[in-house]
DNA sequence: ATAGGGTTACCA
DNA sequence: TGGTAACCCTAT
């Protein structure tokens, strides 16, 4: 027949950053529910935006191996409850588009290995990415 | 419903 | 031949 792959088109990954940097990434089911997005992306699942948003974050086959990315987070919580899961990608907004245009690679790796800014509105995570 | 794994198809 | 992009299946 005539479809074998559709391969993603560029309104179809914005849409899904967009909703990405709106919801937080995990959130697919959110995102499709959001009929801002589901216009564009009303022709996938849940799996294909999990799907497509991990195949997105391969490198070049170790053809240039990311160094270190830096993370700009907003103010995050005040929530005084312990929370050691390093939920950093859920509530990053709109630095989490800027952070995969500038740092490429990288991802909900494991945690940061330096924190700067601790005190400010935001704060600078460095991820060192090892090769 | 989400995350992870494995497989297939297309391109350089 | 190698690598990337997309799809299906399974587990939690």
């Amino acid at each position: 027949m005539g479809n074998p792959k559709q391969k993603w088109t560029p309104e179809e990954e914005s849409a899904l950053k967009a909703g990405i940097a709106k919801h937080g990434a995990g959130k697919w089911s959110a995102i499709l529910k959001d009929p801002e997005f589901s216009s564009t992306l009303f022709s996938r699942s849940n799996v294909d935006l999990k799907d497509k948003w991990r195949n997105l974050r391969v490198i070049p086959t170790g053809r240039g191996c990311r160094e270190k990315a830096v993370v700009t987070v907003k103010k995050a919580n005040q929530t005084p409850k312990q929370d050691n899961k390093p939920m950093a990608l859920t509530d990053v907004g709109e630095n989490f588009d800027d952070m995969i245009v500038d740092a490429k690679p990288l991802a909900m790796s494991t945690g940061p290995l330096h924190v700067t800014a601790p005190n400010r509105s935001e704060a600078k995570l460095v991820f060192q990415l090892h090769c």
